[in-house]
DNA sequence: TATATTTTGATAGTAACTGTCAATTTAAAT
DNA sequence: ATTTAAATTGACAGTTACTATCAAAATATA
């Protein structure tokens, strides 16, 4: 691995325990909610477990959602996005920067993106928050993808086009949680190589599609 | 116009004051949202206007969001769906029934429409609580479409083909918030139509795509 | 060590809900 | 018309997420 070309941002005791607590703040928290569920786990509680008093809380995470939302993947998803070569599709370029982003996760990060997941799926309103978020994402890919094609990242297509792969995210979010087993990896790999073929959405020979 | 078949369910006057109610409500904090703000508004301030105790609204509306979300047209939309000719490919079916849906309104209808459509896209509340909405929504629509084509309502594919229609409707939604002069029914109709397509995303002469 | 700057905790408040219960209103039965 | 049953309502008392403020404590800087 190389190493960090961003190079040496001094840290101090300060940037150190905030780090901590926030860290500390979203293990807390999942293990509150997986003992006693979301919405029965107070912010009380959560402040609690770590130490913390409840207005403190909020001075780390604007809302209780953010506990599972926040993570750094959104930002990793968009520099594979830039790293991919033009000559890819727009789709193949996102499917290859969603499938780097998978390859660089730890098999602890992995396993704790799955839990977050089960519960922004299976929580109302984590799922209301996650659909927000990806809605904000949304409009990052398509600005991106914009300035790769030469387009305005105003233009409809464009929009329309990132709408379409989040549409698809959501699908896998929907889909893995019926399917416990499932792989998350790999499902959004193949939502992605479905869209990639442009839905030839065929019924079982009743009415051949091409 | 035919004659309602449903008949005559004998309507007393308990019914009559509950709709009655229920529209004032509606009406009443509609006006205040345009006059104040949505989040200025409160709960009793609405009651007020309607003479109800707050403790009654929740009787009508579970929550402050459901009295600019909620409507007859999810249903509408679903049942011009099912009523599509099965020759139409699903994209085309729910264009259709969009379509179908849009001009089957008055005048004042549209109108209303329009301004919950503005507050919905503008207020973040709004627009999570109305993705949910439309989430619920596509997953029926992908329960009779894969009825309608023979497969089961898990089949990935037709689920990943409703998340595609809903990625188009999260960008419509952008698309009006950033363009107020567009009409909402023909955005839909043009990012179903892109859909349709297949969505050929090529570049500005940069990178041709066939 | 002294001083400036952040971070924190205590406190008080708001607003959207939830639950309960008695009073009122409407419907149904006599 | 009167009684009885059922639904609707309002008053009240919570709970909880979140906001705002301010003085005390912790950390950085000189």
């Amino acid at each position: 691995m190389p190493p960090d070309t961003q190079g040496k941002e001094k840290i101090g005791l300060r940037e150190r325990k905030k780090r901590k607590t926030r860290l500390t703040l979203q293990q807390q928290a999942l293990r509150l909610f997986r003992e006693q569920g979301y919405r029965e786990t107070t912010i009380e509680q959560i402040a609690e477990a770590c130490e913390i008093s409840p207005s403190t809380f909020f001075r780390y995470f604007p809302t209780k959602e953010a506990l599972v939302l926040d993570d750094e993947y959104d930002p990793i998803l968009v520099r594979e996005f830039q790293r991919q070569p033009p000559e890819l599709t727009p789709i193949q370029a996102f499917r290859a920067a969603a499938r780097a982003g998978f390859a660089g996760m730890t098999l602890e990060e992995s396993a704790a993106l799955k839990e977050r997941i089960g519960l922004m799926i299976s929580v109302p309103e984590l799922r209301a928050a996650s659909l927000m978020q990806m809605n904000e994402t949304l409009l990052m890919i398509a600005e991106i993808m914009a300035e790769r094609l030469g387009r305005s990242k105003d233009d409809f297509q464009v929009m329309t086009f990132a709408g379409s792969i989040l549409g698809a995210m959501m699908t896998v979010q929907i889909y893995c949680k019926n399917h416990p087993e499932a792989d998350f990896a790999q499902t959004v790999d193949e939502a992605l190589s479905y869209l990639e073929t442009g839905q030839p959405l065929a019924g079982q020979g009743t009415t051949p599609q091409k």
